[in-house]
RNA sequence: GGACGAUUAACUCAGUUGGUAGAGUGUCUUCUUGACGUGGAGAAAGUCAGGGGUUCGAGUCCCUUAUCGUCCACCA
């Protein structure tokens, strides 16, 4: 036995997992005669690194993973990684500047050549974090959104696509990032509610009869408006339609036109049109053939159409532009107003509405199917109030914006013909125009929304378009596990690429998890800096006590908090167990233990036994619904109440006593004991579920053992509700000797009167031991005992202590006056249960009985307590 | 504006067909009894946010109010 006295998981995490991998356990074959299960990551960021979220992620799908495996799963866990085109875009821009270089200077394919290279350099990181987790995945199938396989299928879907009509080009209103210079889609868009003001300009009629004044919160947009939109029904207005207006600070004329859009009563009732940088006003705009007048460039610079200022920064314009209306005396008033302004998903910069021309996904026909599989349960979400979101967005949904002006990612496979325009999208690179026969073909510039390649995600890592085994084989997928932040870009997306593409759903579970926030509920983030970094934890408190927090608690869906506090009770947790298999393993050491099942079992035994089967079967139903927090609140439990603090100690008679035989048989259940633990934490606590196994003497790896089931052999129910009346009877002299301060040093004598004598008796040694009783007398009468007793009152059992000149009377009154006391209170509530005649006629008969036997056991037990206080006075 | 979630012991949170409220941490008392002081034994601590309803019975189901939070939409 090689077990130090304390846990250090430091000592053996990493080369029990260097272990793991070299063995290929994390490896499936395609084996027809298992069953497959399969999970994909969601794939992290190359550019990220292991934050907290990543850790609780990973550890509910190793936690299943390693389930399913041990219950004989052919188990794929298939890892991965994203090229996460902006943000990586970013960072190799970043790197750049620190040369002084734009990524315009050095061209696209230099730009490319480094962002491989930084791929290479750091890509992996997050990758070897995910061992340290523990992470049982398999990494012969580590795929890469960008690597050959995945963009072969993200051509193969474009080009479906596009043959089918649900992916077109076309120019219109997108939201478009100044600072990272790309058109964004809607789920990339975030709102955030902004201090502003609500400008009212005043804008001339051509025939100078006045003026009308218009409300906006984004003044510079003025020099792109083409109408002034009413209502048709505004009674204010209704000669004005038709009329034409001066556009202040321009020279330009624009028609006063009515339409619905316009509320009656917001604002003036008058809307500038700006069909360029408004999406409601392209809309607008399209109804009533309006000019499309773009005014900034994709920098956000008032481009050639902004008259005076034309160069100005968007910021700027507007300042200006307020000035100068104002000293026109144009303005005419202006209001604080709050609104919510669209930001950057990445950089967090203020999106700029614009009309642009760009490859969208059609999505009205790809969403239908996709809302069908949720509506009809062939997907579930967990927990269900999930697919509410879901429909939300699939039954809202316009179409995917999804052409991005970046250079990292997947380059959109369509080219022009320079000769005569044609536009080629195949599978294989064109060479030559298939309508005029020129070669002057010329690529697309753009790549695609990262998300596009991670909605494949499921299929493309295992092999599609190709039939391989694999995909024959794991796909679908079993389950999903992810936070619900990304079920917009990527679930939604899986599922309705899934179905259109392997005509399948991906999975039929999809397990969501909350955030991790700090200590006071706030997302944790770079910027607030109030991130806790897992590797630090893992270092100091190891990997299994980290995977053990993270689920300590947690329910499907909820968030948690999380502050380096919760690391210490999984700590000491992991402790307990590592000293548990220590006190099993030291006294085993050189002996050889009888099987389990081939002597007869002590009253002990088949309490403990009776209770590992119940915590079978308990954990098994928790891990098949995810309830991780409720496996893991009863692995806890067991382990440490049932086990440590009973069963290891009502072994200790045995192991110390005079029978060898004893001894090896209560060994024997002791070690059945310990391992079945072992396996029922594995997938909670990998690595010293294994590095104790080791200790036990196994040969194999115990991740490969099979996962407990429930077993009728050890249904001990009479046994057990009999052996809890031996535990009450412990925990009732202790509490008798806590309450009257008798010191452990002093060995008590008890005297019990009862109906289970014998079986007391039988189990005498549980109570010397555990109770510190010098002897136990078997009395007919509480006169027996002497004078100077104290009294408890058990199930079935009276126990007279005594205790001479340690008694004090006047406490032992107050005490019993205590214990009188909670019994009338509980005799009181059972007989207002009974005296309802609406309980007793409509509860189920058997809590009828249980609360008429437990009403009568609670007087008898006052009528004894009056009589021990009767006696005392 | 719409939807959803939370509100339970001092703190952090569990509580799965409705059947006498639980854990961890912290607090108090006590113990070097041969696995563990990262421990053992014992104790104190909650009108389950407020109000109403359904029911024999509600932390649990329904309605409502309040506070906090999240998501979606977006009226310039």
């Amino acid at each position: 036995m090689e077990l130090p006295k304390n846990y250090e998981p430091q000592s053996f995490e990493t080369e029990i997992y260097s272990n793991w991998e070299s063995s290929g356990y994390f490896r499936p074959e395609v084996d027809r005669n298992k069953t497959p299960f399969s999970i994909v990551i969601p794939p992290p960021n190359i550019t990220g690194q292991l934050h907290m979220g990543h850790a609780l992620n990973n550890t509910i799908q190793d936690i299943i993973i390693r389930h399913k495996r041990m219950q004989g799963y052919s188990t794929l866990w298939l890892p991965g990684t994203d090229h996460a085109s902006i943000a990586t875009e970013v960072k190799i821009v970043d790197q750049l500047r620190t040369e002084g270089l734009e990524k315009e200077d050095i061209g696209r394919e230099e730009f490319l050549k480094r962002a491989y290279q930084w791929k290479e350099t750091y890509g992996g990181k997050i990758v070897r974090q995910l061992r340290r987790l523990g992470c049982s995945c398999d990494w012969s199938r580590e795929a890469f959104t960008m690597d050959e396989r995945c963009s072969r299928a993200v051509r193969e879907v474009f080009v479906n696509l596009y043959r089918k009509g649900l992916i077109y080009q076309g120019s219109r209103i997108i939201n478009w990032c100044p600072h990272c210079h790309t058109a964004l889609s809607d789920a990339e868009v975030e709102y955030e509610a902004q201090d502003s003001h609500l400008w009212h300009i005043r804008y001339p009629y051509a025939d100078g009869s006045g003026y009308m004044v218009i409300a906006t919160t984004r003044p510079e947009t003025l020099l792109g408006d083409t109408a002034v939109a009413v209502n048709p029904k505004d009674e204010r207005y209704k000669d004005k339609v038709g009329k034409m207006l001066k556009l202040p600070l321009t020279d330009r004329l624009i028609p006063v036109i009515a339409d619905d859009y316009v509320e009656l009563d917001f604002g003036t009732g008058c809307v500038k049109i700006t069909p360029a940088h408004d999406p409601n006003d392209f809309e607008v705009g399209l109804r009533h053939n309006l000019e499309v007048i773009r005014i900034m460039d994709d920098g956000g610079v008032i481009n050639e159409n902004g008259y005076a200022y034309a160069g100005m920064d968007r910021n700027e314009a507007r300042k200006k532009m307020v000035e100068d209306l104002e000293a026109q005396g144009l303005m005419e008033k202006i209001e604080p107003y709050s609104h919510n302004v669209g930001c950057c998903y990445r950089c967090k910069s203020t999106v700029e509405p614009i009309v642009s021309k760009q490859w969208f996904v059609r999505m009205e026909k790809l969403a239908e199917p996709a809302i069908k599989v949720v509506r009809n349960r062939k997907i579930t979400f967990i927990p269900e109030r999930f697919a509410k979101t879901y429909f939300n967005w699939m039954e809202n949904i316009k179409d995917w914006c999804i052409s991005r002006q970046l250079w990292w990612g997947h380059r959109i496979p369509a080219w022009y013909c320079e000769d005569c325009g044609e536009i080629i999208v195949e599978k294989e690179d064109p060479t030559r125009c298939p309508h005029c026969g020129s070669t002057k073909l010329r690529q697309d510039e753009d790549v695609l929304d990262t998300w596009f390649s991670s909605a494949l995600w499921p299929f493309s890592t295992l092999g599609y378009p190709e039939a391989t085994e694999d995909l024959k084989y794991f796909y679908p997928t079993n389950v999903l596990v992810t936070a619900y932040d990304i079920i917009f870009f990527w679930v939604a997306r899986m599922i309705f690429s899934g179905l259109e593409h392997m005509g399948e759903i991906p999975f039929p579970e999809v397990l969501i998890h909350g955030i991790v926030r700090d200590a006071e509920g706030r997302k944790m983030s770079k910027s607030l800096g109030n991130g806790i970094d897992p590797l630090m934890l893992i270092d100091k408190y190891g990997a299994d006590a980290l995977r053990f927090s993270l689920t300590t608690g947690v329910a499907p869906g909820s968030d948690i908090r999380f502050s380096e506090e919760k690391m210490e009770p999984s700590r000491n947790f992991l402790n307990k167990l590592w000293n548990a298999a220590r006190y099993v393993l030291m006294n085993s050491e050189g002996k050889t233990l009888p099987p389990i099942g081939s002597f007869s079992y002590t009253s002990a035994d088949k309490w403990i036994l009776y209770k590992l089967n119940q915590t079978v079967r308990e954990v098994g139903v928790y891990l098949k619904k995810y309830e991780l927090g409720m496996a893991n609140a009863k692995l806890y439990d067991f382990i440490w109440s049932d086990f440590c603090d009973w069963y290891v100690e009502l072994t200790k008679p045995a192991l110390y006593g005079n029978s060898e035989k004893a001894a090896l048989e209560a060994l024997s259940v002791l070690t059945y004991v310990l391992k079945q633990i072992l396996k029922l934490m594995h997938p909670f606590t990998p690595f010293i579920t294994e590095r104790i196994w080791r200790e036990c003497g196994e040969k194999g790896t115990i991740m490969l053992e099979s996962y407990p089931v429930y077993t009728k052999k050890f249904v001990f129910t009479a046994e057990y509700r009999k052996f809890e009346k031996i535990k009450d009877l412990i925990r009732a002299v202790r509490n008798l000797r806590a309450e009257m301060n008798v010191p452990v040093s002093k060995k008590l004598n008890l005297y019990i009167v009862s109906d289970i004598a014998k079986y007391i008796e039988k189990n005498s040694s549980y109570i010397l031991k555990l109770a510190n009783v010098e002897a136990i007398h078997f009395v007919s009468a509480k006169e027996e005992a002497g004078e100077k007793i104290a009294s408890v009152v058990v199930p079935d059992a009276q126990v007279f202590i005594p205790l001479g000149e340690l008694v004090d009377t006047e406490k032992e009154l107050m005490r019993l006056d205590k214990e009188l006391r909670n019994v009338e209170a509980e005799i009181k509530r059972g007989e207002g249960m009974l005296a309802n005649a609406g309980f007793v006629s409509k509860a189920p008969k058997a809590l009828v009985e249980a609360e008429q036997s437990k009403l009568e056991a609670n007087r008898e037990k006052r009528r004894k307590i009056l009589a021990n206080i009767e006696s005392l006075k």
